[in-house]
DNA sequence: CGCGATTTTGATCAATGTCAAAGGTGGTGG
DNA sequence: CCACCACCTTTGACATTGATCAAAATCGCG
């Protein structure tokens, strides 16, 4: 279970506003800006929070939402349903991530959120967040920033998606949320992780169908670069993974032209 | 020649700079909540007027920028370059994008931005581009805003790609644009407009092969759906063009859950 | 009028999807 | 503690989409 952190040690009773003062992951919220004395601001403007189990949706396409999401702990997948019925997953949220802002807060939002463990969000109302936003210019910034980072990850989505074959794009994917996992650590990737990721939720993120993103998983396992088993993903060769995954050597193509 | 309407009542110089009060596009922009008064800020802090003709760049990959760019007029691909050297379009910036802003603005840009048409853009410095914005809270706020925009068109661009076949993915394509070229116009999508993609442009951003669009794009031809030639696309029929892109039904498929 | 870039077409090939059926795995209730 | 069940994984045979290659036709432009 790659969730419970937080779980574990907050009350499970939903919609008790916790003190914002002991937020474990402030740091990489939106709410970072506020420090020391200023925190009593999103203290207040605070709704309260909300505990969903594994598999429980945080809302669905075409909802109109009366509220944004701080997600505190666990995986949310963030995904798109086409009419054909196919549902595209665009992004999987880890905590720190703000879900539901977008550029017209009164329309309903085109997402689905779909809890892939047992999750904690904090809840902003969402109607006064804007106001909120230009009270605080900090606020507003940090929610550009995010909001560049998400945009950066899917361009990284599209050309994945769009330019690379189901082995090397497996395993820029699997290397993408390790790197996502291990943010601050520089050590190379190898070991175990667990991911709560079926092969169907691979294939619905990278257009392919679940069957033949096993037959992936199976050459990359047969080739010794990595192996998923169980929802644990044990990198055995990173320096592999990182030439299939085509990290760290994203630029150089173009270098001659400068 | 889409483009031209600000090239022709512009001076051709690079680097003068022009008057806010007389930019024809600040409505779309980021600079959309300095009006009357506030204008001098923009003004002040404002580096310039470039002019770029068609098929020049405004920045690489892997570039460390210096400058932000406002796109007055024309329109700039956006794209990624993978190591295999393939090139994936991420997006078309159309007058009023805004260029170069990421969560990191003292890192190198992933993205490169190639002028389809000739181009008018103005410069801001980008190093201090967030103190400006922490000093005026809406530009801040409007920067999210522009931001989530673009997001939600990457997220598009993703379900498209990663879940269309070539004909529908194709269809919806161009439908997005011709959308986002009406923006205000409420009138069905009938007529002709011009559009400055070949169809390798098409081709890059969709995933596909050049010459597999070409093939697509007569089966639509022959459907009597649209025609794509020398840069001109002629809607034939847009309610048929409009079911095989899937628009206004893009959420029915939740209903039932609701 | 001629040249480079784009478009178009046909033939062939490779990658990925679909279908169907057989194992695993973990969770739940008796 | 065991048995069962739902869901996930794995595999093989086959179908289809879209890629690649190569050559001819067309277009924009000087």
């Amino acid at each position: 279970m790659p969730s419970g952190t937080i779980l574990k040690t907050l009350p499970r009773a939903p919609s008790i506003p916790v003190d914002c003062a002991h937020c474990p992951i402030r740091e990489q919220t939106v709410c970072r800006p506020f420090r020391g004395p200023g925190l009593e601001v999103v203290q207040e403007f605070k709704l309260g929070d909300r505990f969903l189990p594994a598999g429980s949706d945080l809302f669905w396409p075409g909802q109109e939402l009366s509220e944004l999401y701080n997600l505190l702990d666990g995986w949310v997948v963030l995904y798109r349903i086409l009419a054909s019925g196919r549902r595209q997953i665009v992004d999987f949220a880890l905590p720190g991530a703000f879900l539901g802002y977008q550029s017209q807060l009164d329309q309903p939002t085109q997402l689905g959120a779909e809890c892939l463990t047992d999750v904690a969000v904090c809840t902003f109302p969402r109607k006064s967040f804007n106001d909120l936003a230009l009270r605080h210019p900090a606020l507003a910034l940090q929610l550009a920033r995010l909001n560049a980072q998400a945009l950066s990850r899917a361009h990284g989505q599209l050309a994945n998606i769009g330019s690379r074959p189901a082995v090397e794009r497996t395993a820029h994917f699997l290397c993408e949320i390790l790197l996502r996992l291990r943010r601050d650590e520089t050590a190379p990737l190898r070991g175990a992780v667990d991911i709560p990721l079926t092969q169907t939720h691979i294939a619905e993120a990278l257009g392919l169908s679940s069957v033949y993103v096993n037959k992936t998983l199976r050459e990359l396992r047969e080739e010794g670069v990595l192996v998923l088993k169980n929802g644990r993903l044990t990198v055995l060769d990173p320096v592999r993974l990182a030439e299939l995954a085509e990290f760290e050597t994203e630029f150089s193509a173009h270098e001659k032209i400068a």
